[in-house]
DNA sequence: TATGCGGCCTGAAGGC
DNA sequence: TGCCTTCAGGCCGCAT
């Protein structure tokens, strides 16, 4: 599922296959992956003859900034793809939306399981208005306001497990299920946790750890889990070397014990006991 | 106010 | 082989 090394890598190679192209139009083949305007015929309205000026993130967001001022905003949620393809290509399975470019060129959205959002906005009103997720999202962990102490702040308010603390996209924004877990490995943290009972040291670790484990994924071009693939169809490569993520009863590269599974917050949890104990 | 949990959704996997 | 159940999980809304 896209988090923020998904989405970021999604973000560049929009970057740089879009970048002042023109949308001609746009087709919706599944009207509940609009979220913003309800109506069909506006959508098509506000994207038509606009260019796309830049493509930026925030958390698991993408926001592009069209040459009007309006924003055209997309959630992947869990399997949503963009794919930049030629026209003539044959529609995938789970098309959901289509963006028609100048060049006989389309971006297309394909989401299997239809949980992923898309936003157009006009100029005169901020993003946050129609968006509301996006005001009260926390800092990007690799941003500058992620640091150790505010992380250490946050986590001695929550009796939540620290597992589930780190899915609250108000905390930290962009860490999904498979990134927290190897946050939590690389700082040798038992998901379980409390965040409140986390001592200083524990959580500088885990910052260092998110910091780290988001970058080496970003640099690898995302997870190649399950449904995640690159603007121009190619996989991530991030799952081949995952620590505990979807190796349920695999040995442990550090230690040799078996990857062990609880459920959190509804959401399974991979962890070594002994590394994470 | 903080926290937990069900619902949404569809394909894959496992059990019978 | 075919049917049924379970599981996967980001986010929202509701209940406690």
């Amino acid at each position: 599922m896209p988090e923020l090394p998904e989405v970021e890598t999604v973000r560049r190679g929009l970057n740089q296959l879009t970048l002042g192209r023109k949308i001609t139009g746009g087709e919706v083949l599944l009207p509940r992956t609009l979220a913003h305007p309800f109506s069909l015929v506006e959508f098509d309205r506000g994207i038509a003859a606009r260019a796309i000026k830049c493509w930026n993130r925030r958390g698991k967001y993408l926001l592009a900034t069209l040459d009007n001022g309006s924003t055209l905003a997309v959630h992947l949620r869990m399997t949503g793809q963009l794919l930049w393809v030629n026209a003539d290509t044959p529609l995938a399975p789970h098309t959901r939306l289509r963006f028609y470019f100048e060049g006989a060129k389309e971006l297309r959205f394909i989401d299997t399981r239809t949980f992923g959002k898309i936003w157009w906005i006009p100029a005169e009103v901020a993003p946050e208005r129609v968006i509301t997720a996006l005001q009260t999202l926390g800092p990007e962990p690799l941003g500058h306001d992620f640091t150790p102490e505010a992380f250490y702040s946050l986590c001695r308010r929550s009796r939540r497990p620290i597992k589930t603390f780190l899915l609250d996209q108000t905390v930290v924004a962009g860490i999904g299920n498979i990134y927290a877990d190897e946050a939590l490995f690389k700082s040798g943290i038992d998901p379980r946790t409390l965040a409140n009972e986390l001592t200083i040291a524990q959580t500088k670790n885990l910052t260092n750890a998110i910091i780290y484990v988001l970058g080496e994924a970003i640099d690898r071009g995302g997870t190649s889990f399950s449904d995640f693939l690159h603007v121009t169809g190619m996989n991530g490569n991030y799952g081949a070397v995952a620590w505990v993520y979807g190796r349920t009863g695999e040995e442990c590269r550090v230690c040799g014990t078996a990857i062990d599974r609880v459920k959190l917050g509804g959401r399974s949890s991979h962890f070594c006991p002994k590394c994470q104990g």
